[in-house]
DNA sequence: GTCTATACTAGGATAGAC
DNA sequence: GTCTATCCTAGTATAGAC
């Protein structure tokens, strides 16, 4: 097999096994085994085993990205469509990890093990989509079409409902036994919780079960 | 040193180091080292490496489990107060986290390898409270003050931004360089936008920065 | 209870033939 | 490019003296 081809064949075995089992869970003696090939292959290709590991974060967290937040919700947030927006970005988050649920496992271990590339992953994709949709907030603030509240808490409600649905669906609950929802379903529900919250006090929710609508002005909670 | 007092001991250093780097990052001669004594130590009172694992995780997710989020919010669930259970539940999650960063690490680490006390974790702490929560959401949606929503999202997304917050704060960003806000702001944040959402119809939060009211009925978000 | 010394395996890495 | 054989250190675990 040619050089090039060998490499990616094994880095894809070894993004799988790191995956499960992170970095010192996983000896080359498995790496070599699973790509089907001697030890010595293995270290032909990366001198050592660290160097395999930076080629498969770098290759996952800073390479190919297929996922472009920005570009998935550009156009909504020029039509100030605030539900576009968030759904949309959730339904694509969402998607993306499904796609490729080792991606996640991959950026858990590293960040744990204090991985260098976890930090770099962060400040090339997390603290830039904090700033985004911080901005857009913002912005919609300003513009009396969202309440006064710290922008940064609510993005960070937002991702935190969007991972850790990703987490427990691809990570801990893969059998979906608390919540078997799709993706388009969840991402439409995060949104509108975002949005207008759970309190009866409007009937803007499609119905799925029970719940009898209360008429506007019913403020049980207003106590502040 | 007595016999059970330096199991403790040994167990307590362990402790931190396995919740840095995980069950196979950690070697024996570090925990050794750590808690000052010979490794033959160790192996007296652990007979292997493993049963050290298991002993810690017992001890920290099965055990003591000084945080009981039932009996933190009996009154308020028993008043119907919805602000007061969320933001509760948060508040008090947030402080258990703050107060044992350790244990987040650890539970993760156990997770991602798959360990079994992770699962026993989930059943025995995880599964009841989407349980408790997501029958007090039916209760409250019976009674109307709920929207009729799938209840396991709303409990997915209200344990999402906590965890996702702690999350951020122990275990990726301690410096917290996104957002620096008090357990009791983000618990209430968090509440407020689970209930309410940010568009801004109401004038139920309290103000932090700029936004302009408007009157209710201001119905953009209508749109479904 | 505690240590030193040591057994033995597993794991990362290399040499050198093909 | 690929393998076999091998080196060497790190790592788990034990024996046995004090």
């Amino acid at each position: 097999m040619a050089g090039e081809e060998r490499r990616m064949q094994i880095l894809r075995l070894a993004v799988s096994l790191f995956s499960q089992r992170g970095f010192s869970g996983t000896t080359t003696r498995e790496i070599a085994q699973a790509a089907g090939v001697s030890e010595a292959m293995v270290f032909r290709h990366f001198a050592t085993k660290e160097e395999l590991y930076n080629a498969i974060l770098d290759h996952k967290a800073c390479g190919d990205s297929s996922f472009d937040p920005f570009a998935v919700v550009a156009d909504a947030v020029q039509r100030k469509d605030d539900r576009a927006v968030f759904e949309g970005l959730a339904f694509s988050a969402l998607e993306h990890h499904d796609r490729d649920p080792e991606f996640h496992r991959l950026l858990l271990h590293a960040a744990l093990e204090r991985h260098e590339l976890a930090e770099i992953f962060w400040e090339r994709n997390v603290r830039p989509l904090y700033e985004f949709l911080g901005d857009y907030v913002r912005t919609r603030q300003s513009d009396g079409g969202m309440i006064a509240i710290e922008p940064a808490v609510v993005v960070r409600a937002f991702i935190g409902m969007v991972i850790h649905h990703s987490l427990n669906n691809t990570l801990w609950d893969p059998k979906r036994s608390l919540l078997n929802i799709s993706n388009e379903a969840a991402a439409r529900s995060f949104a509108g919780i975002l949005l207008d919250g759970i309190n009866n006090q409007r009937t803007l929710e499609q119905p799925i079960g029970a719940g009898n609508p209360v008429p506007l002005d019913t403020p049980e909670t207003i106590e502040k």
